[in-house]
This record gives C-alpha cells, structure tokens and sequence, in this order.
DNA sequence: GAGTGGTCTAGACCACCCG
DNA sequence: GGGTGGTCTAGACCACTCG
C-alpha cells in the first residue's frame, strides 16, 4: 500500500520524500510523494474505478488508504483539479469530471458569437464511415498507417446558420459501435457520448489554427461563395496518459463568430 | 501591518480568517488571509517597489511582515506564479517576473513555424502616430471616445518573409515619450520596452480570432494577393488590476505559420 | 450534528544555490 | 554553512451541505 517503495519508515515520526535514488550519479528518479499520490488517483480515475460525475472518496479515506497525510492528498487533488480531472465541491466532497456538464460544453468549443450569449450549436451528421488511416492521420494519431479509424463529418449550426464544417478521425479500436444512428440520436456534447458509451474521456488538446479559403465543398456546406476566407482548426485530442484518442479538422465561419482564447 | 482590521488576536494561538462580516443578510466581504496577502504583495509588484527582475523578500520575511505564517504567504506567492506574475527559483528566491526573458517571448506570440523551431521576429516600424481615439479603440480601451492614444502599425518577418502587419492603439497617457525612433533602436520584445521604459507591465490578454481577406494594402505589405486568407486576431492586453492598455490587431499570413493553442 | 473540503499554523527535513 | 524554496506532517478551526 505505501507509495514509496524504498521509504518504509513512513510512520510516526515524517520520513520526508528524499532519498530515492539521490546518490551521486543515479538518474534522478525521485518525485515528491504527492505526485505519486496523484498518479495513483490517475490510475484509479483512468481503470474507471470512479467514474465520470460520481464522488471520489474524502480526502481523509484516501489518506488512510495510501498512509499519508491529509495534506499531501490535498495537494495531489488540487493538481487534478487544476488540471480539471476532477472537481472539488465544499461540504460535498470531490467528484470525478464529466462532459456532461453545462460548465464543461464550452471548454473546447471556442467559437463565440461576436454578439450575445453563447448558444449550443445544432448538429447535422453528413457521413460516418470506417476506412484505413491516411499517413497523416496516422502519425498524428500515433497509430500505423492502414489502421482502422471512423471517420465523422458534420456539419453545426448557430441560430439555423451552418458554421461550422468537421471532420473527424477516430481509432478504430476504441469506438467500435460507433454509427451514425448513434451520433444522431445522441442528445448533447460528442465528448459527453465518447465518454459514457466509449469509456474514452478527452482531457487537453492542442490546436493548430490558419486562415484557408473555401473550396467548393465547404462553400456548399456553409452556404458561401468559393473562396470566402475560413478558420482552419486541426485540434488533437488526448485521454489520461497523454495518448492521443482523436483528430479533428473544422472549418469556421468567421462572419458572425470569433475564437475566444485567454492569453495568461 | 496586520492584514486583517477584524482579526486582531492573530497571534498565539490561530484565530482562523473566520468572522469578517459573516452575520445573517451581510454581503460576503470575506476573503481568505492568502487572498489579502496576495493582494498586498500585488500592490507592491505594482508600485515598483519590486521591480521586474527583481528579487523580492524570501517567504520567511514576508511572513514576518505580514505577521502570518509562512504557510501562508505560500500560498498566495503560489497563486501568483501561477498567474506568471512571479517567478520562483528553489535555492535563489523569488523573483518578479519580465518581459525580458527568453522564456516569455513567445508567451503572447502564438504564430509558430509549421516546421522547424520558433525563430524570433525581425521588425519594421511603419507609422508611428499620437492621435485622438476612434470611438471602438475607446470603448475596448475603457477610455472616452477622442482620448489620446498612441498608434503603431509594423510589419514582422520570419526568415525574410513578411508574415504579420500589425496595428496597435496605446493609452496616450501611459506611453508619453513613445517614438518611432525608440521603437526602431530597440531589440528584443515590444512588451520588454513597455515594461523597462514606461513602467507598463502587461500580465494576461484576451484575443479573439477570425479569418479575413487580405485587402490591397495588407497585400501590399505582405507580398500576397489580394484576397489571401489572413488571420487576423484582435487582443485586448491588461496591465495590474485589469486594467486594459492596449489594443492590437494583427494579421497573421498562415502559409507557412499557424496558430498555436493548448485547451486544457 | 456529522461529514466534506478550505484555511491557518508550527515545526521538521529536504533539495538546491552560493560564497 | 547558511539561506532559499519545496515537501511532509499533525492538529485546529471554519464554511458549506445534507439529513
């Protein structure tokens, strides 16, 4: 049960968290013990022994089980909080976070409308079909070429005006009953589905963001000229361990609507 | 010296940061003693009394100052690194964070190279003008419409390549002896100017991006065509007590470039 | 009132940096 | 060796939530 291997005289009086592997020339494999309390919650968060939205045990229970101090646990929540893999309620305990929150459905949507308060877009699926992954995708995905991957395109909608045009590239593996049924019937957030009925929850992701024009397509799909200037998001999404899950590449419409980003 | 006016008996034995207008129907003036510490340490980041760069006092002496503990001012000095206002260095101190570090030069340059590593931009100053604020610039500058603002508009080049045309509105007041000439003769970071120069520190800003056709004088500049996607991203910069000091739009060529953003 | 997270304190030891 | 931030602990009290 004791985090630290190589600490065993962790009781009484405070062992400290040094000396682990500190000689002079070792690889310094050492880390402070509340970051390996926090990777044990990560393991438990990602095995889904506590699963999205339901309460993680108090900071007291989880001292006791890993025989450290409160503190210590305190420390190790408050990175997970702050990293927003959980979330810490007072007087209630600490919950497990979950797409399916109105305060999480902004979160990697960042396209705003340039007046008024934000609105939930409408979804209109175009195609969903299983192929073999393009070389790209493959590297970006960290998989091999020719592996299987569902491909999503879309099309959303703000107020009844086409926005936004995406397409997605998923693993194979982990979304095998993905159909478009599904996504269509599917009431929400895509992150809110992946995550209840794939087991696959979306912790960070980066984007890459460009001015293209539209093509001929596109145009069709957002009701434009050819050529009318798009933002081009290419946005990669992560689960627990940094292992990238999905692909995404939306085209903006930019008339009436902006990306939002916080420089801090 | 003692932070909190209601809570004199804060020595000895803890008192708690309980109490401070908690009654029935009161409104709820309370803060956490970090919270006031942290506000007390701001205001000396934003006298100057520690300047950029600087070392400010260790958390043993802070907490001396403040008569709290040193747990305490942790706290709050770990909100502000947080915040990048302050740097910590195990074994050195804490210093006040700047623009003149290598580290924070491309905290607000988001455009990165598609390959290769970040290079650092080469400047040219086009225009440098004092004149009365158009009612927009006034109204995200929380200034009166016709107020005294400074206007910039350069070009940056990455590898010889013209790849942004930016404009810049600045409060009048605040950049008093801002010419082209101090602009031209300086290198490194705008930002690192503002802050050596006229004592303007910006700390966090909000951009909002959308796609846009180049039109024929950012063509000109740029060396595109007219009607080039561009990106152009309009930023608002806050300075100490959010208070906004400056606005800027840019036009970022994409071709080579992107836009980097991590949603976490 | 019992349980939860949130704040505050005091004291110990550690890792790091410098003279 | 002495100073700095970084970690860990133990114990107290507070604010909030719910039955």
């Amino acid at each position: 049960m004791n985090p630290v291997s190589s600490n065993s005289n962790n009781n009484g009086a405070p062992s400290g968290a040094g000396g682990a592997g500190n000689g002079t020339g070792g690889s310094p494999t050492f880390s402070p013990l509340y970051q390996q309390i926090k990777a044990l919650i990560t393991q438990s968060l990602q095995s889904g022994e506590w699963k999205p939205g339901e309460l993680i045990p108090s900071e007291v229970e989880l001292a006791a089980r890993f025989k450290v101090s409160q503190g210590t646990v305190r420390k190790a929540i408050d990175e997970l909080a702050a990293e927003n893999l959980v979330m810490r309620r007072q007087g209630k305990g600490t919950f497990v976070s979950t797409h399916h929150e109105a305060r999480a459905h902004f979160r990697f949507l960042r396209l705003m409308p340039d007046e008024g308060v934000p609105h939930h877009p409408d979804n209109k699926i175009i195609e969903v079909k299983r192929m073999r992954a393009p070389a790209e995708v493959a590297r970006l995905l960290d998989m091999k070429s020719g592996d299987a991957v569902v491909y999503i395109k879309r099309v959303q909608s703000f107020e009844g005006e086409p926005t936004i045009l995406e397409e997605l590239w998923l693993p194979g593996l982990l979304f095998r009953g993905l159909t478009a049924e599904r996504l269509v019937e599917y009431k929400g957030p895509m992150y809110g589905l992946f995550e209840s009925e794939f087991g696959t929850r979306m912790i960070r992701a980066t984007e890459k963001i460009r001015a293209v024009a539209a093509d001929a397509t596109a145009a069709g799909y957002l009701h434009v000229l050819e050529g009318t200037p798009l933002l081009c998001a290419e946005r990669v999404s992560y689960t627990y361990g940094d292992k990238a899950v999905e692909l995404r590449r939306g085209l903006y419409l930019t008339t009436n609507h902006h990306y939002q980003n916080d420089l801090s």
